[in-house]
DNA sequence: ACCTGAACACCGTTCAAGT
DNA sequence: ACCTGAACACCGTTCAAGT
């Protein structure tokens, strides 16, 4: 293969997209620096040319993907601009499962990500009127809760299981006094209909804030 | 050493104990069937003779820790039972952080742990009143933020990172114009005091379903 | 039934060497 | 500057063998 004199082969962008087309292909235990080598058509260590290791190449992809995150405008009543937020969250890790899932458990990852992402939250929170004490607390709330609720969707993605099948095995599996409760509730056939409980969940989140400025006092 | 005749060296509780006190000391890298091997003073092969694979040992071990969550009474008051349930599950993750980075993103594990724990907090928003429907996506809502926070915990415990001066020192390292937002609310004298926000999240979501219950329609 | 040990196919990373 | 290849210290698990 003619390669051009002193024009490197690789590119942090090359290795990146490669890295993040193994990991959305087949998880990220398929991310090994050999395998990455490989798919490069490179010896292993001529990445840690670019990278010093695995874990700043990790960290550089989920900066990569979040900095493409569609982050919402900041026009707009202020509840739509939060669900717009939640809903490009969740479309990321709709996009790359096996990503959300190394990151919500890496300090460093969730710092990277969070700070390109919280701007725009926070910024629709403000406009809430609430005090500052609250809109911090509330977008905690919805970070939290949009986390494990993407991390439900992420990780249903990302193994063969199903989370809902697996539950219903281990439920059934368990004595029936145990699990009454679940089991009357679960086979209620409301539950089963329109089962988009994740904008469900943000509005009660939102009737509580709104509680909150109403001045409602809660015991 | 004397071993009785016919007396096994080895049992599934004795294994599983010593994985579990790895996994609280060293994180869950440091579970190696290997290093298992040595810490029972045993070759690492025995341990396959009581559980099939990593798997299936990490699976029992997670089974074993949610199994001994304390649980609130179904008595009293369902908010004050709500908030005692994610207090508990909250002490598990903080007294075993490594292992509750593990479930999460395993969903089989999801599946053992949330089919002991759900029952607890089923019959205590049961009792709300709420219609089956409402009680579920409420536990969803729940039991999603619960999961985000106490991952945030526990992956504070976790690494030697403190998550927000990480989450500080990446905001500083970016543009001050993508981070106007969040420099003004963080420095906000009002939202360093009194730093728990985990009751508060609980507090806005009660406030949500209060408003649920009285009828307020909503937006 | 319970435990062992060699072997296989993997890892991430260091280090010295090539162009 | 960029890439290579051997080497080191690890993995999980299979398989045949011991008691």
């Amino acid at each position: 293969v003619a390669r051009p004199i002193g024009q490197a082969v690789l590119s942090r962008e090359r290795i990146l997209a490669a890295a993040l087309r193994l990991i959305d292909q087949s998880g990220l235990d398929a991310l090994s620096m050999r395998k990455l080598g490989t798919e490069l058509g490179v010896d292993p260590m001529s990445i840690y040319h670019y990278f010093p290791n695995k874990d700043a190449l990790l960290l550089a992809v989920v900066q990569d993907v979040f900095a493409s995150m569609r982050v919402p405008p900041p026009t707009g009543p202020w509840k739509q601009r939060v669900r717009k937020w939640a809903d490009a969250y969740r479309d990321v890790a709709v996009a790359h499962p096996h990503l959300v899932l190394q990151i919500v458990s890496n300090p460093s990852a969730v710092a990277v990500a969070a700070a390109h992402v919280n701007e725009s939250l926070y910024g629709a929170l403000e406009k809430s009127g609430l005090p500052a004490k609250t809109v911090v607390r509330a977008a905690d709330l919805i970070v939290d809760y949009v986390n494990g609720s993407v991390l439900a969707v992420a990780s249903d993605t990302d193994h063969d299981v199903d989370a809902t099948a697996a539950l219903r095995a281990e439920i059934d599996a368990r004595p029936r006094d145990q699990t009454t409760v679940q089991r009357r509730l679960l086979s209620d056939p409301s539950v089963a209909e329109n089962r988009d409980s994740f904008r469900f969940g943000l509005d009660i989140i939102f009737a509580g804030l709104d509680a909150l400025a109403s001045g409602k006092k809660q015991r």
